[in-house]
DNA sequence: AATGAATGAGTTTTCATTCAT
DNA sequence: CATGAATGAAAACTCATTCAT
């Protein structure tokens, strides 16, 4: 169940810290944006500064980690959502969740762009691409999403709209802004 | 005709430097990250250190010059369109514009919100917001714009859409990324 | 035996490290000034300079620590005095000792009521005072020193004589200006 | 009346800056500190940074030169009570004014003693230590000081109780801290 | 002569990373 | 393995001094 799929067989206390590490970063991160220093982060973990690097041996390692394993969480919920009966709601839906769920948070993919990462490449990434990838073709089949895009638009649709939606204030706004790029995604007559 | 339009009379040499600080921390910024330092700056304006400082008291002062300036920018090119025969052309090619300007820079907004500074309340964002909101007025009444939306919307859209363009890696997923949100801003049966 | 009390319980080595950072600051803020760099501290003591920062987290810091230092020395010797046959001579001894002790190093106090540290209100400072104190009132008792002066006049006294001595240079003089506050001090037919 | 006698013939209104930029800089050394910037100072004196160094070449000089107007306007007042009736009382009275000039103003001494200036050695320096010097001979001709110090402690002893009665805060004390060494000039039965 | 813009060395402070305990 | 002290390379900012206007 731990997000580590490095063959190493670590101690049981070694592998509840680094689990533990990962939950606090994703927190730390996301609450006082990626600016948060390492000595934040290892005593809102209780532990010594030693230890997260330890587990992490750069800063940068443990910010990927942490934008790994949300993108494992979406992952698997693409995965649950792979089989649903509409497979049009499906996709919408599961956009719209990913929007909400990061869209308020700091954008951690920024900052390791910023820090040159091709976030794209990065291993974990792979299996968000594919689940995603399903449920788009599921929907395009469906006749509920347009032909002519494939996952490298919806990728950057969907980092594109976590951002529009950190950006608007209020929550009808941020309804809108989300139903625009939707509708936009739509099957409609000029491009089915 | 400079960029400044603060009332302090300055020497000419003095107000030589300050505007090509602003063009060369606009471009610094744009192309090593917001990250990039204020020695850096100096040096690829050509001055020392001081001068950067003597023109811009803090750093986030020169960040928020930069954005002020490219805010103008871009409310200017708006004011230009104002009156274009095809408002619906008219805004959907502003918008493209900006998008293309911007897409593959730095996300400047992103360092301000990051330090705090409330962006859409800077004294240069009024103008571009008030010449924005024209075109879009324009171009609702001419039925080529959805009419449940209001500026609001469109400024997240826009940072959002530059995000998404910066995340797309070759241009033709660039232009389908910014084809669906302007789609998805075309008026059409179900949102007319 | 420590000069620090505080509650921290620190490692070995980082106690270790933060006495030696005192007495070295000490030293060099006596030869050099307060106006001697941290940096400059750092070399003398032998770490690196985030160690300085580590254990006074701002140069003020340093400063006011070096201060309490010294008072509390200077208590631990009035302490000691306090019970002495002669309080007359215990008074004078203790206080020309002290100027003695202070009279040609650079003056703290002075650097931190510049920086607008109240030096009267540190918390090192009340032991001192109390010490002094009860010097002062066995002395005056004793017939010895006149009774129409408190504490706040001999603190100031003791700033002054020690500033005074700084700017006397030769032996001769130095033991006359003393000698003529002390006789301002003593109790005579006019003030008894 | 100007305080420069070197001997160059300086244009008018050269001259009333110079003069103009000793009293400011005297008012704004006392009020901010020796730390004033000399920024601050051409500021206040409402003359360019510029003319502040054509006028004295370095910060110290400006420092220096404050320092020696003081001392000339001591000398002068002393001058005037050489001749007094009663040279007892001239020469306290003298030695209380001064104190109370200064006494609650920043220490010019200080900042040119660890600027490595020998302000005892200073030109205008001669002129005040000569006539303070006159003061206290006439007053121990008359019995009213004690005849074992000269006018080195004397020196010693005014800047000490100057700095003693800024380390003292409400006026009882102050009064107080000065009759304390003032009592202890007085000639006694002891070292008459 | 006066002005004030430019300079850049110097200072404080932060923080990722290393390493002795 | 965990700890947290030490490190030192930046980075922002200041200010005495110089020099073009």
């Amino acid at each position: 169940m731990s997000t580590a799929d490095s063959a190493r067989p670590l101690r049981a206390d070694a592998r509840r810290n680094h689990d533990r590490l990962l939950e606090v970063a994703d927190t730390v991160f996301a609450e006082r944006g990626v600016a948060a220093t390492s000595d934040e982060i290892a005593r809102a973990a209780g532990v010594g500064i030693g230890t997260v690097f330890r587990h992490f041996p750069t800063k940068e390692a443990l910010l990927t980690a942490v934008y790994q394993a949300r993108l494992q969480r979406l992952a698997g919920r693409a995965a649950e959502l792979a089989t649903a009966d509409d497979p049009g709601a499906a996709f919408f839906d599961y956009f719209r969740a990913v929007v909400e769920q990061y869209g308020q948070k700091a954008a951690i993919a920024d900052a390791l762009v910023e820090a040159g990462v091709d976030v794209r490449a990065e291993a974990g990434g792979f299996r968000f691409r594919d689940a995603f990838e399903v449920l788009l073709r599921r929907a395009q089949e469906a006749g509920a999403v347009r032909r002519d895009i494939g996952v490298p638009e919806l990728i950057a649709l969907l980092v594109g709209a976590t951002r529009a939606v950190e950006h608007a204030d209020t929550e009808p706004v941020r309804a809108r802004t989300v139903a625009i790029v939707l509708d936009g995604l739509r099957a409609s007559a000029s491009h089915a």
